[in-house]
DNA sequence: GTATTCTATCTGGTATACAAGATCCGCCGA
DNA sequence: TCGGCGGATCTTGTATACCAGATAGAATAC
C-alpha cells in the first residue's frame, strides 16, 4: 500500500479513487485490506478529507467498505457474492456481444494490440501488469463495442472479479484467459457473434467452476479442523 | 426540493442518498436541477459534509455532477448518453432473463402484486408515485431473478433513464408500461423466457423510437430557430 | 443608453478541530 | 498464570473555518 502514490504533486480524490482500482486490478492491494484514512492521506500528501471523498465512491462501487471506528477495508466477498458477481458480469457481457453493433477496423486492431501486451506481460512474467490487463481488456471491449457506461459498469465487475480471484481461486491460468481473449477478437473480427458468445460464457463458467472447487475445498478443511 | 425531507432526525448520508434517488423516480426533481450544498444541508438537518458524502456517492452513480464552485446538478444526459444508457439497459436486462434460474412462486406474486400497486398508482393518478413504481419494476425484478448486483445497477440505470425521459420523451404511456409488465410477469410465471425476453426487447425500442422521435423534433426547431 | 469593470457575496474545495466509539495493553485480583 | 478491568491511544464521524473561484449587480466610462 505504501506505493500506491506515483506523482509528487497532492492528488485529487479522482486520483486516488482510480489510483487504488488500479491497485486492486494489479493486485498490489488485497481483499480484507486495511485502508486507513490517515495514511492514504500521508501517502497522496492531502487531508483526510480528500482520502474520504475517493472512499466513498469506491464504496459505491462495492470496492471498499467501512467498519464503523475501525477502519475502511477492501471487501472480501462472500462466495453468495462472489456468485452474484459472476453472474452479473456474464448478463452484461452476453447482452453487450448479443447487442453488438458493427465494430470498426481500428477498435479491432486496438484490441488486438491490447492482446499484444497482455502476452508480452505474460512473457515478461510481469505479474501486476498481467493482472490489471487481464482484467482491463473486458473494460476495454465495452468501450470498444461504443457504450461507455457499461464500460463502467465492467470496470466494476471486474474489479470485484480479481477480488474474488484472489479469494477463492486457485491461481488463474493466465496464458489461458490471454488465448480466450485472442479467439474472442478472432471471432469479433470476423462477426462470428455466436462464437464470441460461447467464448465468453465458456470464460465465466471456468471461473465459477474454480469457484466451487475451491469452495469444496474450503468446506473440506473446515470440517476437518474442527 | 423543499419537501425532500421526511423524518425529524437529522439524516445520514445514506438517507439523503437515497432520498434523492427517489425524488429522482418520483419525478420531484427535474434534470438540470440545482442542488445547493447548504441549502440540503439545512433541509436535511446536517451539515455539509454529510450532504457531499451524499453527493459524491451519486456523482459516482451518474446521477448528478459538480460545476466547480457554482453547485451539484442532477445530470441533464446527452442525446448520446441516452442512447448508452437505454443501450446498456436492454444489455443487463436481456442478459439477466438469458441467464434465469427458474423463479419461486413467492416472487411471481411478489411481482404480480407490485404490478398491481402501479394500476393502483395509475388509477388514481398519483403520479410521483407511478413514475417511482414502474421504474423501481425493474429493480424488483433483477432482485427477484437473485441478483442484487444487478438490482443496483438497474437501479441506476433506470434513475437515469427517468431523467432521460424528462428530458426528450413525450409522457410516456404509463398504462402502456404496466400492461407491459403485466404480460412479462406473466410470461415469467410459465417460464417462457423467450416471449419475456421478446417483451423487454419491444420495450427498450419503443423507449429508443421515442428518444428518436423527440431528437428530430429538436433538431427541425433548432433549425427553425436559428 | 450601453458596455465594462470592480466589488460584495455566494458557492464549493480543502483542511482542521473536536467528539465518540474501538482497540490495545498493562495492571490488578483471583 | 489467567482473566477481567480501565484508561491511553488510535480510528472514523461530523461540524466548522477559511480559501478561492464564480456570479451578479452597482458604479463608472464612453
Amino acid at each position: 500500500m505504501e506505493d500506491l502514490k506515483k506523482s509528487m504533486q497532492p492528488a485529487s480524490s479522482n486520483i486516488i479513487e482510480s489510483r487504488i482500482i488500479q491497485a486492486v486490478l494489479s493486485e498490489e492491494i488485497s481483499p480484507g485490506e486495511r485502508l486507513g484514512e490517515k495514511d492514504l492521506g500521508e501517502i497522496f500528501g492531502v487531508s483526510r478529507t480528500l482520502v474520504r471523498e475517493a472512499m466513498m465512491r469506491l464504496s459505491s462501487r462495492g470496492i471498499v467498505a467501512v467498519s464503523p471506528r475501525r477502519g475502511w477495508f477492501v471487501i472480501e466477498p462472500t462466495v453468495e457474492e462472489a456468485r452474484e458477481t459472476i453472474e452479473a458480469r456474464r448478463s452484461v457481457e452476453i447482452g453487450l456481444l448479443m447487442n453488438q453493433k458493427i465494430i470498426s477496423v481500428d477498435m479491432i486492431k486496438q484490441l488486438e494490440a491490447h492482446v499484444l501486451e497482455q502476452q508480452r506481460a505474460i512473457d515478461e512474467n510481469d505479474l501486476g501488469r498481467r493482472s490489471y490487463l487481464l482484467g482491463h481488456f473486458h473494460v476495454q471491449l465495452a468501450a470498444a463495442l461504443g457504450n461507455s457506461i457499461l464500460a463502467n459498469i465492467l470496470e466494476e465487475l471486474t474489479t470485484r472479479i480479481v477480488l474474488i480471484a484472489a479469494l477463492y481461486q486457485s491461481k488463474a491460468d493466465a496464458q489461458q484467459s490471454c488465448d480466450n481473449h485472442r479467439r474472442l477478437v478472432n471471432a469479433l473480427r470476423v462477426n462470428k457473434v455466436e462464437e464470441a458468445i460461447k467464448i465468453m460464457d465458456a470464460h465465466l463458467t471456468y471461473l465459477d467452476k474454480a469457484l466451487n472447487t475451491r469452495l469444496r475445498k474450503h468446506e473440506l478443511s473446515g470440517k476437518l479442523s474442527n
